[in-house]
DNA sequence: TTGAAAGCGCTAACAT
DNA sequence: ATGTTAGCGCTTTCAA
C-alpha cells in the first residue's frame, strides 16, 4: 500500500486557475460550484475539475462571503470555555451548526460586561449573521437574529431559551423524597450565573409544597469562580 | 438614572459614511484607523469619528481581511467540544488568542479521519492563517503554520507539544507509594486518544523501576466514547 | 490636505 | 457555449 505523500501546495486563485486553463474565471466558478442552467461540455467540466484538484484549488470563502453577502457564520458567546456545563451546550450547538454548513466564532467573556459588549460587536464585524449567547448578560437588541440560552433578562428581539426550573426542582426533590430522605442539603449556584436564582426560587417553592423543610444550616453557597467539580470540594468537606 | 435605549442600527459602510460627510472613503479609513503620516485637521478627524459613532459604523473585517490578506484568524481543531479535558486547553488557547487580537474558528471532528481532513481544509478556506490541532490525527503538512497539541505522530513542519508522561508517571506513582499503597489499579485511557499509549507505557515502565507490580486483574480499559466523568463509572463499580 | 483609482478573490448579470 | 464587466467594502499608492 502506497502512502499518500504529504500535501502542502500554495493556494491558488480562481483567476490563476482560469488563466492556466485558458478559460474565463466565470466558467471555472460555475463548474466548480455545479451551478445549474449553464451548459458546458462535459470535457471542459472534467478538465476544470481535474485542474482544480491538481493545483489544490481552495476557493476563498472570504471573497465569496464578501461577494455574496453571506458568511454562513454564527457567533457564539459563552462565559467560559473550560467548563463542562456551558461547553456541553456549545457541543450541541457546534454539532448542529457544522451539520448545517455553518462556521462559528466563539468568544468567551467571563461574565465581564464590557467584554460581552465588545465581543458581540467583534463577532458582528467579523461577519456573524446571527448570535447565540449562552448564559450571557446581553444588554440590548441586535441587528441580527439572536438566540439566548439562559439569557439574563428578556430583550426585545432576542429569543430566550430557558430551562424549566420548576420541573427540575420537582424531579430532584421527588426523587430524594421517594428514597426516604428528609434532611436535604442545598448548594446554591454562583450568583453570576443566570440560572442560579431561578433554580433556587423553584427549589424552595417546591420544597415547601412538598413539606420538605429547607434548613438554613444545610444551605451552602457556592462562590468560587470556577466550573470544574472542584467547585464543590470546599463545601462538602473535601478540603 | 436614565436607561440606555436598546441599540440596533443598520451597519453602515465606509462609503456611505464618506458620502454622508462629504469626504472621500480614503480619508475616513485613515482617520478611523489612526494611520500616521497623513495630516488631517483635527476638526475633520473629530467630525469623522463623531459620525462613525453616531451611525454605528462597524468596519467590515471581512472586506478588510480580503484587502489586507490578513484575517487575524486561527483555526482550532479539537476532537470534542463538551468535555473537560480538551476544552480546558481550548480555554487557554482561546484566552491567548483573544488577548492577541485574534479570532478563532473551532471545528470538532470526533476523531473521524475524514472530518479532520475536511475541516482543516475548511478552516484554511475560511481564512485561518494558522492551525492549532488538539489531539487530532493530522496526516500531512500544511501551507500555514501548525501547532499540534498531543499530536498523534510527528509531521514535517508541524510543531508538536507533548506532555512529559514519564514525569507524570513518576509523580503519580511516587505519591501513591509514599502514602503506603502497594496494590494500585490502573485505568487505561481510550485508544483513540493519542496520549493513552504513551501514558500507559511510561506508567508500566516507572512502576517496574519502582518495584510496584502491575497486576493484570487491576487493569481496566476505558472504552466508552465519552468525556465526562461518567466514563469511569462502569469500571469503578458505580453501575 | 485630500481625492481618485486599482484591486484583494469571487459571482451574477449581461454580452457575445 | 463561454467571456466580459461590475462590484461586494475596504486600503493603498499615486495624483492633485
Amino acid at each position: 500500500m502506497k502512502k499518500k505523500p504529504p500535501v502542502a501546495l500554495e493556494p491558488s486563485s480562481l483567476k490563476k486557475l482560469a488563466d492556466y486553463l485558458g478559460v474565463s474565471p466565470a466558467t471555472v466558478s460555475v463548474v466548480l460550484r455545479d451551478v445549474p442552467g449553464r451548459s458546458i461540455p462535459q470535457a471542459t467540466r472534467d478538465r476544470i475539475k481535474a485542474a482544480a484538484k491538481k493545483l489544490n484549488y481552495q476557493p476563498s470563502l472570504l471573497a465569496r462571503a464578501l461577494r455574496n453577502r453571506r458568511t454562513s457564520t454564527i457567533g457564539v458567546l459563552v462565559p467560559e470555555l473550560g467548563d463542562g456545563y456551558h461547553t456541553q451546550m456549545m457541543s450541541g450547538v457546534g454539532n448542529q451548526l457544522m451539520n448545517a454548513g455553518y462556521f462559528y466564532f466563539t468568544a468567551h467573556h467571563r461574565h465581564r460586561k464590557n467584554l460581552i459588549e465588545e465581543y458581540s460587536q467583534m463577532l458582528l464585524g467579523r461577519g456573524a449573521e446571527a448570535l447565540i449567547a449562552i448564559d450571557s448578560a446581553l444588554e440590548h437588541s441586535f441587528p441580527v437574529p439572536v438566540v439566548a440560552i439562559a439569557g439574563h433578562r428578556p430583550i426585545e428581539g432576542v429569543t430566550n431559551v430557558l430551562l424549566n426550573h420548576r420541573r427540575a426542582a420537582e424531579l430532584t426533590l421527588t426523587h430524594l423524597y421517594s428514597l426516604g430522605h428528609r434532611n436535604i442539603a442545598f448548594m446554591r449556584g454562583q450568583s453570576f450565573s443566570s440560572d442560579s436564582d431561578e433554580r433556587w426560587r423553584n427549589l424552595v417553592q417546591v420544597a415547601r409544597e412538598m413539606g420538605i423543610s429547607v434548613k438554613s444550616d444545610l444551605i451552602v453557597q457556592l462562590n468560587l469562580d470556577m466550573q470544574s467539580p472542584e467547585l464543590g470540594y470546599p463545601v462538602v468537606g473535601f478540603l
